[in-house]
DNA sequence: TGTCCCATATATCAACCCGATATAGGATGG
DNA sequence: CCATCCTATATCGGGTTGATATATGGGACA
């Protein structure tokens, strides 16, 4: 599952250039994945070669010329059987958490900030999520369960994320700043047996 | 904030090997933060060459040969400036709501695998975060204010996202597979004019 | 007792992704 | 009138992912 897959997800909705695909995954896919030029014009151009697509270009009237994707029957094809065979994951990746599983060492006042801000851009996901929402049902684009499944997934866990840090910010807060001082007990790697025969407790450091 | 970061914040809680690091990755940012052996060697060496870490090396009696890295001063103090500094985000990239985007175009069957994997995924994450609280409270490593927050970061979060799965997936499914018939209504790219002065409603593709 | 698998431990590599940057015309707005 | 933004394509360097190679000790099991 790749970001070629995924350019081929987008234009089952009809036909699109590199612009509108990446317009497209902003407005639906936000708070779930992102891609940018660098990742999906190499990528249509690999299914174009793949004839999984086909590319019109329309010189521009006032800009740039433009090339506008179609998928072929191969591409909707091969679509179907990369979602009938991909193992799907799910990964974070949240430099937010790990700051803040080290907040002992930062100042009060830059935690507040990095909390706030955190809220802020999750109101502002929130917001794109409604947008998407709205846009669709007044489209009355038929039903799209499984995009309403997305948008609801969304919104759920994080309205859960925001009510964590607005429920748990002055606990934070409150510990202060108090670093790990960089002379406790040496309870160090060396100190044990290599290859210690009881595994598994304490990762060297303990 | 990249890997060599995530390191040197590892290394502020005592020596460690690569193998180390990545165990304690495991154990505590799983749900938030995956680094693998091709980002964390790497960052290693090059950490090693800037002075922020330094590296002995313990011939292995009975396996290879160990390197245990150790925090420098200028480490610590480059680890401290990088937490200062960073403005941290959160990206989440999931395949698995991809693919429930596109629900209409799966087998029933399928769906239900797929997301009876999902929770059981969840669950998993949600047992290793509790492995970790347990273990981190049991070595009374005083109070972690920043490792508690984000544990029950996780915990909040994941329990939404299980919920939420269990009270829709009967919605999904019920749907059906209806998939997008290829010859709808062609409302294509072509049809809008160039650069259309009327912005942002639909993406091209409606 | 042999064998198979797993955990420890380091390292590398191709493929891929991300973010920044370049280019360029038209529209918008103070 | 100039700054800024939006449309639109494209590329590049640096970083990450995931798989693979190598080596050995210990535990499970027949």
């Amino acid at each position: 599952m790749d970001v070629k897959d995924l350019c081929l997800g987008a234009l089952t909705y009809g036909d699109a250039t590199g612009y509108d695909i990446k317009k497209f995954f902003e407005s639906s896919f936000s708070h779930c994945f992102l891609a940018g030029y660098g990742s999906i014009y190499p990528a249509l151009a690999e299914l174009t070669t793949e004839k999984l697509v086909t590319a019109r270009t329309v010189p521009g009237q006032g800009g740039p010329s433009r090339k506008i994707y179609r998928l072929t029957e191969a591409g909707r094809k091969a679509f179907l059987a990369r979602l009938k065979q991909t193992m799907p994951q799910h990964k974070v990746k949240s430099e937010f958490l790990v700051l803040m599983h080290f907040a002992e060492l930062l100042p009060p006042a830059r935690l507040n900030t990095i909390l706030d801000e955190r809220l802020e851009d999750i109101q502002h996901q929130l917001e794109l999520i409604q947008e998407f929402e709205a846009r669709t049902a007044a489209q009355g684009s038929g039903d799209a369960p499984g995009a309403r499944f997305v948008c609801g997934f969304g919104k759920a866990v994080m309205a859960a994320a925001s009510e964590y840090i607005l429920t748990h910010r002055a606990g934070l807060l409150r510990a202060g700043r108090r670093p790990h001082s960089s002379n406790k007990k040496p309870a160090r790697a060396g100190a044990r047996s290599p290859q210690a025969t009881s595994r598994n407790r304490g990762y060297t450091n303990a």
